[in-house]
DNA sequence: TCTGGGGTCCTAGGACCC
DNA sequence: TCTGGGGTCCTAGGACCC
């Protein structure tokens, strides 16, 4: 059996970890530059707050019905995840991390009698809550899409089930798919849930179970990713669980601006930034990149004062995690589709091509990029910076955190504090004297 | 004034080869 | 020059996910 564990609305609950008076109200957050509205809490959700709303749109529906609204505190949320994972895998080491706020438990080793399940599950969703305050609910079913139907619906019905939904015999199962929309099946977007309704009237993933053919599967939705999903809602496995880290086949950073801006040397400030950022997600994985690309984009939204996106690629001449080489090749491509008459408010930084850097042999001329690659952070951030100003001249790279000026800085106007990665936002509990 | 930022996988079709 | 019937490799773009 596979288990899928969903941390609920996660950003919001990480907002309530550290505010639990909130854990009874309204809560939204917002994406970078607070542009839109990207989680909910269930209060928000039934206060009618819709996903995606546009922030300055709806700020004042949200004072009025009191919803209290967060920037995006990725430090926060990132470590809340960490620490999930962590007990999770404490209690099941065979786990694929999905994404921030979801995760598989495959169960085969877990010698979990069978009527014992729905008892492991709420086990599990104690253990997170007591170690991290994260709400959670699990689904458990034979297949990863059986698990996810589960989760949806033991969501749903969050009274009934506690949180937890086992599917397990065939009825169950089949009570399940019919409770559940075409759309809402993991893997099938609105288009092929349209398409099967328009052409064949079905509407839940029941009719699907019932009425498709793996041969129509495979020729009109989606090829082997639509078959596999088909297979997998009939209890067959066929996607698999993949635990431990997956390399990543490219690595962006792109943002969008605070404000517009026109002048290349902010620009090249950004992209620097941005580089540097990437090369810490490379850094991660311990790989080095041959392929640099960047792009820019004037406002789509602005079209008439004109429309420019461009983006350009370069090859290094060696893979390298050297930020020195990756930053001079960003800066260079940037320069060469920047034009002076536009405006811009976003732009962004790929790295691909990798090469596994534990795994190389390396040349001499290699070696002093791979000491600088084991450097502590902040020794590599001087050299850096050092080696960017005499390359660049200076103020090309500022510290981001220094960098609070300038126009091109994303606008956070409600963050919380990094309550659990920096010293300085540790949470201050006093105690009532004696 | 104001609209996120990442990723993956697959397919079709073009270029090229024999 | 065209013809048939294979291949391979690459890229753009679609569809989907969170």
């Amino acid at each position: 059996m596979i288990a899928i564990v969903d941390c609920n609305s996660f950003y919001a609950s990480c907002e309530r970890v550290f505010r639990p008076e909130l854990r009874t109200q309204p809560i939204v957050v917002l994406s970078n530059n607070d542009g839109c509205v990207i989680a909910r809490s269930d209060e928000a959700k039934e206060a009618g707050i819709k996903m995606g709303a546009v922030f300055h749109k709806v700020k004042g529906e949200l004072d009025q019905k009191k919803v209290h609204y967060f920037s995006s505190n990725y430090q926060l949320y990132g470590d809340m995840s960490d620490r999930v994972m962590r007990c999770l895998q404490s209690i099941n080491p065979d786990i694929e991390v999905y994404s921030i706020d979801e995760a598989f438990l495959d169960l085969a080793q877990a010698n979990i009698p069978a009527d014992g399940l729905v008892e492991f599950g709420k086990k599990v969703r104690i253990k997170v809550w007591r170690e991290t305050g994260i709400p959670i609910s699990i689904g458990i079913a034979p297949t990863k899409v059986l698990a996810k139907v589960a989760n949806r619906l033991a969501k749903k019905a969050k009274q009934k089930t506690e949180g937890v939904l086992v599917l397990q015999t065939k009825t169950e199962i089949l009570s399940a798919l019919a409770a559940t929309p075409l759309s809402d099946i993991w893997g099938f977007g609105y288009k092929k849930a349209y398409k099967l309704k328009s052409l064949f009237g079905m509407t839940t993933a029941l009719d699907c179970y019932n009425n498709m053919t793996e041969e129509i599967m495979r020729k009109q939705f989606g090829g082997v990713v639509g078959l596999r999903v088909l297979r997998e809602l009939r209890g067959e496995r066929s996607i698999s669980i993949s635990s431990g880290a997956v390399e990543k086949q490219h690595i962006a950073s792109t943002r969008s601006f605070g404000q517009p801006i026109n002048t290349l040397s902010e620009l090249t400030e950004a992209i620097s930034v941005y580089t540097e950022r990437a090369l810490q997600k490379m850094e991660h994985q311990q790989s080095a990149c041959k392929t640099v690309g960047v792009f820019l984009s004037t406002d789509r939204f602005k079209k008439e004062k004109g429309y420019y996106a461009k983006s350009a690629y370069g090859v290094l001449p060696h893979p390298t995690c050297n930020p020195h080489e990756v930053i001079e090749k960003a800066v260079e491509l940037i320069r060469d589709i920047f034009l002076p008459q536009f405006s811009y408010i976003k732009a962004g930084v790929f790295l691909a091509s990798f090469e596994d850097v534990g795994a190389r042999q390396l040349s001499l001329f290699e070696q002093d990029v791979f000491e600088t690659a084991s450097k502590s952070k902040s020794e590599k951030l001087a050299t850096l910076l050092a080696t960017s100003e005499k390359k660049f001249g200076k103020k090309q790279i500022a510290m981001a955190s220094s960098g609070i000026d300038s126009k091109w800085q994303m606008r956070m106007s409600h963050c919380s504090p990094h309550y659990t990665t920096d010293w300085r936002d540790l949470p201050v509990i006093s105690l009532p004297a004696k």
